[in-house]
DNA sequence: ATTCCGATGTATCAAGGCGATACATCGGAA
DNA sequence: TTCCGATGTATCGCCTTGATACATCGGAAT
């Protein structure tokens, strides 16, 4: 999930983990805060299963790390460090990672097997909608749009049935209003998206069936 | 925040652990799926710090089984009698937990404690607010608007800025719209809460602020 | 009638996300 | 000068999830 979004935005330019979970929070807006308990061990994995090289940067800070027995040091150390002019004049440590071929490949198979599409998966698919064909983008619309469906009928089967005070019928209500309401904006994103369709490829929309064998496409 | 879950729904009566996940997916609705995974260690860790008791059970008429002369019939009941070897042909293993005086008071503070508001802390403590004191209730739609109205305003500052594809747009787009509906419901939540503040107690509502309506203090 | 199956019921495990914290460097404000 | 906040990498403990195992019960199919 997290991978996901990584590959992600790698995919368009190499940038390091800092930057990473800024652009999620800045502009994606997907995920106001990725913990760096979830950032880094994801990309030290991904790192490690080959889906992305670490493009070094700004020489590494040798500075051994003196295998915390005992986290004491304080900022004391540090100070007397710099003060002492002890070296380790290093460059500030900074890890660009660069997606790889395989790195690749891997985000198109989460991009496009859409297991379990929560909310959060939901959003950071639509996200990168672009990289998908119009049939599976498609696809993706068209099954978050029936798990919201089922969903407003269990809710509505509740909102009617059961006896609840005040706040908690207010707060079934109101959900069952905000995924009527997700609904209808899938419902737009779906139409817009079938018109493409049928703009694009008149042959394929007009087919139930597939059949992607003689795609003579405008792209 | 799960413990807040079980807790208040053990406040009416008393229930066993499968029964609690029924209620909450069923009436609460939030949560479709509490895991057992994380039920069965939160109900240990209640009952190890005295929040809720365990009333054993295994009870109801059993008719114990007139063995055929081999064990057959001893398979019943707890794990650590089946490794002792002993007999007790009991019932279905079943835990009903009850709360006690220690957990209604955890209760009444995790839901007064209002750190950490997300959209499922809310949900929950709204369903249990009938639990709260007027002033302490407003208090919580009020941190709660304050919360959406600051996602707003950098929810709408991303979609106005950045230049994102259509995708992405649309999604930014339909998070602010919902943000916004979320807040005007919250606003109705308050402003009825208001008038209950001030049909009961004028002295109070007359305390809270000197204009009846709120206006957007974010920021 | 027996067998099979789905609902009820308790429990654990691996994987992963989150908040807190530590460590480290730099530029600018006080 | 000193202190502070932004940038940057990394780890730890806690919690939640989804999968799985085990066990029992009532009813439907054979």
């Amino acid at each position: 999930m997290l991978d996901l979004a990584i590959l992600g935005l790698l995919l368009e330019q190499e940038m390091h983990g800092y930057e990473i979970r800024r652009r999620l929070r800045d502009e994606l807006g997907l995920f106001a805060n990725i913990s760096f308990g979830s950032l880094y061990p994801a990309l030290a994995k991904l790192e490690r299963n080959g889906s992305v090289t670490v493009a070094a940067e700004g020489a590494a800070p040798v500075t051994p790390i003196p295998a915390t027995g005992s986290l004491s040091g304080e900022r004391a150390g540090l100070r007397a460090r710099r003060a002492a002019g002890a070296l380790t004049a290093t460059k500030r440590s900074r890890k660009v990672y660069r997606i790889t071929e395989a790195g690749q490949a891997r985000f198109e198979q989460l991009l496009a097997d859409g297991e379990a599409d929560d909310a959060r998966a939901f959003g950071l698919r639509l996200a990168f909608a672009r990289h998908l064909a119009p049939t599976a983008r498609l696809a993706l619309l068209e099954r978050r749009r029936a798990q919201l469906a089922h969903r407003l009928a269990t809710d509505q089967a509740r909102a009617t049935g059961e006896r609840l005070d005040v706040y908690t019928r207010s707060l079934v209500e109101h959900t069952t209003e905000s995924t009527a309401h997700d609904i209808a904006w899938l419902d737009r994103l779906i139409d817009a998206e079938r018109s493409g369709l049928d703009a694009g490829r008149p042959d394929d929309a007009a087919l139930q069936h597939p059949t992607p064998q003689h795609q003579t496409q405008t792209q």
